[in-house]
RNA sequence: GCGCCUGUAGCUCAAUAGGAUAGAGCAACGGACUUCUAAUCCGUAGGUUGGGGGUUCGAUUCCCUCCAGGCGCGCCA
């Protein structure tokens, strides 16, 4: 388990305050963060503007108080200053620093874990792409955000489990069956159109010779209800497959894979809207049950049972996550594509209405992928045939350029995927940039092993920091724990792409200021063997958090 | 019409729960490989943070308003 500076930071000030101003401060108000400048030290505080406010006096007459009492407090820690109009500055002691690269080579594969979730048992929910189709790039993102954040949570200590929900029941589906149907006795010879509102995409071709294959022209000897049945069947049960292999070899694994009709099959369906009824947030208009969502900042009410008896998409899904509370859940998670925002709040209204707990369930949009190519945006809708699948970015770009594209932005915002760009542009590509830091270090070790040379020790080879920038690099590396708890917090794994940038760079300039390795001198090519070390370490555990490859060669 | 997201350098984006002098990459220009991987590095240039108000020690960040773009507003899923 990685230790966080701020915390002892934090824990340091808390001991102060609780001596000089006890109750005065929440601990949540308090900032402690990493400063943009060399010269404000490492780390700040504004605690001397949260105090101020509510003693009544100057930030700086505040800060020039704290200041003696942090420093003992502080000792052999951090060295106290107070700057501007009242910031106070902590500059950590060099000794600190270095005792997070032997952490690192310590902890290995495990640095940067942190019990930040405290085993909280939380549910990712995500794609859940209706099986009517095969992934596009769109689902691609939500794909690659949902399990990143997933990775992010578990190194944070969070207890996580991932989960696709598949949309088996419904018109959708018995669209889909028509639509094989269709392709099917087009195979046969029959002039047959596709359904207007069904599936025109010629990924149904092939399912339906496989099935023609499989089971013969017999299939249409059935009776109606029957044949319908096997053609719905045949299709979601390939889509499915399908999607899973896609998932797979865009290294996105679940842990469980739920289905719609399991709801119906075990009747919670209808146990939920008895529930709703019996909490008394129901009520019959048009012949239809409503459920009151006015009443938590829904715009109206929602259907929950129609006027010819089924229940909606809604009641459906108040069930599944009712289930999902029933699991045992404490955390649930759920990423939605741009065209589910106007579901947030019904949902969110749901889940008052069931009495769980506000922080439940955390829903995120993931905005649409504006894909261009060659400057012309392409539309991508499943109806309509006419998208780019998941698999041919795949293969054009690869997994890690794919991966990190998505991630490398705030996924509510929308994203400008030029793939003829991602591949022309491939070698200043930011994850090649990333990458080549860790190929390089490998390669340095493959250089020491070649000339027979072995580094002394960590603890033997340290004396001070030769320069600035190992200094500068370590202070990275010790804040790379940091970075994951940010990042889950946050939900956002974008935040360790922007970390890494951050620390390749400074390792590139570091690597073309100094030469490493220096036979005669020993004890500083070994401190910077070492450092090294340390930076591939950090590298290896981020890239697994972005599921990208670490190379040892490009 | 209502709701959500977005607006920062020519382009794509940062700015870490309101922090100190708004930073990177691409594109442009000028430099660095007989020595550990030049997919790299160093330097130059580039800004009224969409406009206008407000909140306070401090606003790219929060509030109001206007402008522009995207998405959504079914007893579809």
């Amino acid at each position: 388990m990685s230790r966080l500076i701020t915390e002892i930071l934090r824990e340091k000030i808390e001991e102060v305050l609780v001596m000089n101003f006890p109750g005065m401060v929440e601990e949540k108000e308090i900032a402690v963060e990493p400063t943009r400048e060399k010269s404000h030290g490492d780390f700040a505080t504004n605690l001397a503007f949260i105090l101020s406010r509510k003693v009544n006096k100057s930030p700086r007459e505040v800060a020039a108080n704290l200041q003696l009492s942090l420093s003992e407090s502080l000792q052999d820690f951090a060295r106290v200053e107070v700057a501007g109009g009242g910031f106070i500055n902590f500059f950590l002691e060099d000794k600190v620093l270095f005792s997070f690269i032997q952490e690192a080579e310590g902890e290995k594969e495990d640095f940067g874990a942190i019990n930040l979730g405290r085993g909280k048992k939380t549910q990712v929910e995500f794609v859940s792409v209706n099986p009517t189709g095969p992934l596009h790039v769109g689902h691609g993102k939500c794909a690659a955000f949902g399990d990143s954040l997933s990775r992010i949570l578990k190194k944070a200590g969070f207890q996580v489990e991932k989960e696709y929900y598949v949309n088996d029941v419904g018109r959708q589906i018995d669209l889909l069956g028509a639509s094989l149907e269709a392709r099917f006795r087009q195979l046969l010879g029959e002039k047959v159109e596709i359904p207007e509102e069904g599936y025109q995409g010629e990924y149904l071709i092939p399912i339906a010779e496989k099935l023609l294959q499989e089971r013969g022209r017999e299939v249409l000897d059935l009776s109606p209800p029957e044949r319908l049945e096997v053609f719905r069947n045949f299709a979601v049960q390939n889509i499915l497959d399908n999607i899973r292999c896609d998932l797979d070899d865009f290294r996105v694994h679940f842990d469980v894979w739920f289905r719609e009709s399991s709801l119906y099959q075990g009747g919670e369906a209808e146990e939920i809207i008895s529930l709703l009824q019996e909490r008394g947030y129901t009520y019959s208009k048009d012949g239809a049950l409503w459920l009151k969502t006015s009443n938590w900042g829904d715009d109206k009410d929602r259907v929950l049972v129609r006027e010819n008896g089924s229940p909606t998409y809604f009641a459906s899904d108040i069930a599944y996550h009712w289930n999902k509370w029933k699991r045992g859940f404490q955390l649930v998670i759920d990423i939605w594509g741009a065209d589910h925002h106007g579901y947030i709040p019904r949902m969110h209204a749901a889940m008052q209405a069931l009495g769980l707990p506000q922080d439940f369930l955390e829903i995120f949009i993931v905005q649409f992928v504006t894909l261009l190519r060659g400057g012309q945006p392409e539309r991508m809708s499943t109806r309509q045939g006419e998208f780019v699948p998941l698999r041919q970015l795949i293969d054009e770009v690869g997994v890690d350029v794919a991966r990190y594209y998505f991630l490398m932005r705030d996924p509510a915002t929308h994203l400008e995927f030029d793939i003829e760009e991602a591949k022309r542009q491939s070698m200043d590509n930011p994850v090649y940039y990333i990458q080549y830091a860790h190929a390089r270090i490998a390669s340095l070790f493959r250089e020491t092993q070649k000339r027979g040379i072995t580094p002394l020790p960590l603890t033997d080879s340290w004396s001070g920091f030769p320069t600035e920038q190992e200094r500068e690099i370590s202070k990275k590396i010790a804040y790379f724990p940091e970075m994951v708890g940010r990042s889950a917090l946050s939900r956002q794994p974008y935040l360790i792409c922007n970390y890494l940038q951050d620390l390749c760079g400074d390792f590139h300039s570091f690597y073309n200021l100094y030469r490493i390795i220096d036979e005669d001198n020993m004890e500083l090519t070994s401190f910077r063997l070492g450092l090294c070390r340390a930076v591939q370490i950090v590298l290896k555990n981020a890239f697994q958090l972005l599921g990208i490859s670490a190379p040892d060669t490009m």
